[in-house]
RNA sequence: GGCCACGUGGCGGAGUGGUGACGCAGCGGACUGCAAAUCCGCGUACCCCGGUUCAAUUCCGGGCGUGGCCUCCA
């Protein structure tokens, strides 16, 4: 089994060599946590998570380590926390804002099918650290050292310049970006495009000792933390790193550049993947246009399509692109994801899984994670578990792998739909009346019960047994 | 302004230098007293204009459209 994966650095797919089979080590941009995670914000998540299902596969549960940070420092975090709780001092009400924003980001996300990562750092706790592992303040230090960084009017910043190759993950050199930049200049930069690795703080706020022989206390900039993140949990050069395809520039390519600079390695990950961007109903997502839409809100509310979703249909929906094209979020794809998903649960619900995923999946999801191929070979499993029993119980492993099917039952996916209460035992005895009436030909009085049946909101559905050729009749509540 | 993606049938969405993935919807048939459900079958789609080629949706150039980054936004 090879696995290829589309790499930004190159530009082109390639095959996947582990620095490690023992130990394949992946690191995913999570989320700052000031908000309700959003739709855009699922993507990746999704997408790594399949990702990390994949690898653990092909290499062994044990032998795959995944790392997805929660960001706790940021300056829209002390913005929130100062509009949300005005009265309180302003470190306790960022820490009541990152709590609660996280807590609520593990609740959204839990619904959606996904597995936990192995690690799940907060950048907080690796500002200082004093068990010896990297932490930012030491990076920052070794910047200084190196001759990367300099100390500037207590900011301490990275020097673009030093880096030759500085600009080759977003692809574009440092003339293009100088040229291009349409923000002013702070004056105590060397180079336009120097970034921030250390700010000072003021009273009142976030602040730990700087670093640098820096007097005032001050505060991470925004790309270090990732660094010190990965470098302490998966190594100075580890295999994969991925987020969204935003993310490119600036804080990839200034992540990798710190990384690279202060542990002198020619990479930091070898393997770099980024998910394309998504559209709610042919919009860019904002605020302003009214069309913001939190995970949240998908599950719990009806503020999209008139009802909410189970969280594995949006998983389910988010897979029917691949990762890297761009995809339009919108009403119809969850219904049609969510047809599919109860239609598979007819077929699996009863039977027991089989013991490993269906290789052409595997085979799909190797070649640059093709979920949309792997949703197609579905679709074959499903159509053939018609007559064979063997069919029905590899889809049900393959399903449960990529974790988008649990133990449900086809109702189960339709939490959107008001399930209008119906008494089974008065439907039983109406469908006997029924089954009596057809026996006495009188099919008249049989359409009439059928048609009460209907304003109930129940559906008939008639099948002649194989065996006995006998008629049986089920139903289900409609919405 | 600079850089970069994407544009496939009614809809969603893979893929490929030469036999139209797959799903939804639709149409036809089987089954049914009639329906529903189920099963079987059915589609000459690749934004436009040039070029390369025996052959282009696929490669190259240009255009148009949509979107992203260059503003701590996944």
């Amino acid at each position: 089994m090879s696995l290829t994966l589309y790499n930004t650095l190159t530009r082109r797919k390639e095959p996947f060599r582990p620095i490690d089979p023992a130990n394949v080590r992946m690191y995913v941009c999570g989320p700052t946590v000031y908000d309700y995670a959003h739709i855009g914000n699922a993507r990746p998540v999704i997408v790594f998570d399949v990702l990390f299902r994949l690898l653990r596969h092909v290499f062994g549960e044990t032998h795959v380590t995944y790392a997805r940070n929660i960001t706790d420092v940021d300056d829209k975090i002390n913005a929130r926390a100062a509009q949300e709780f005005p009265s309180l001092p302003l470190n306790e009400a960022i820490r009541q804002v990152t709590t609660k924003t996280e807590t609520q980001f593990h609740a959204d996300i839990a619904a959606l099918g996904v597995l936990p990562p192995t690690h799940e750092p907060r950048a907080t706790e690796f500002i200082r650290r004093d068990d010896n592992k990297v932490d930012m303040v030491r990076l920052i230090e070794d910047l200084v050292a190196r001759g990367h960084a300099y100390v500037a009017q207590d900011h301490v910043l990275f020097d673009v310049a030093s880096m030759p190759d500085y600009g080759r993950l977003a692809n574009r050199s440092l003339e293009e970006m100088e040229a291009g930049a349409r923000v002013d200049v702070a004056p105590y930069k060397r180079g336009a495009m120097d970034f921030v690795l250390w700010k000072p703080s003021k009273p009142g706020e976030p602040a730990w000792p700087s670093p640098a022989g820096i007097a005032t206390p001050g505060r991470p900039g925004w790309h270090i933390e990732c660094s010190a993140m990965a470098g302490a949990l998966l190594g100075d050069v580890f295999d994969i790193h991925g987020g969204g395809i935003d993310l490119v520039f600036p804080h990839h390519e200034n992540e990798l550049a710190q990384s690279r600079c202060a542990h002198g390695t020619a990479v930091m990950a070898n393997y770099w993947m980024h998910n394309g961007f998504l559209q709610v109903e042919g919009e860019k997502m904002s605020k302003s246009l009214g069309n913001f839409i939190t995970i949240h809100e998908l599950l719990e509310t009806k503020t999209f399509g008139q009802q909410p979703w189970h969280g594995r249909v949006i998983k389910f929906a988010m897979l029917g692109t691949h990762y890297r094209q761009p995809i339009d979020w919108t009403v119809g794809r969850l219904v049609q994801a969510r047809a599919t998903l109860m239609d598979f649960a007819d077929v699996v619900s009863a039977v027991s899984p089989a013991d490993a995923p269906h290789a052409d999946v595997i085979a799909a999801l190797s070649d640059d994670l093709n979920t949309p191929s792997a949703i197609s070979i579905l679709h074959g499993i499903a159509k053939s578990a018609q007559r064979n029993a063997e069919s029905a119980a590899q889809l049900k492993a393959t399903l449960q792998f990529l974790g988008v099917y649990g133990e449900e039952k086809r109702g189960d996916f339709a939490v959107g739909v008001e399930a209008r209460s119906v008494d089974a035992a008065q439907v039983e005895s109406l469908i006997g009346a029924r089954n009596a009436a057809r026996k006495a030909k009188d099919f008249k009085e049989a359409d009439r019960i059928r048609d009460e049946l209907a304003a109930m909101g129940v559906q008939l559905k008639d099948a002649k047994d194989k065996t006995t050729g006998e008629i049986v009749t089920t139903w289900e509540v409609k919405g």
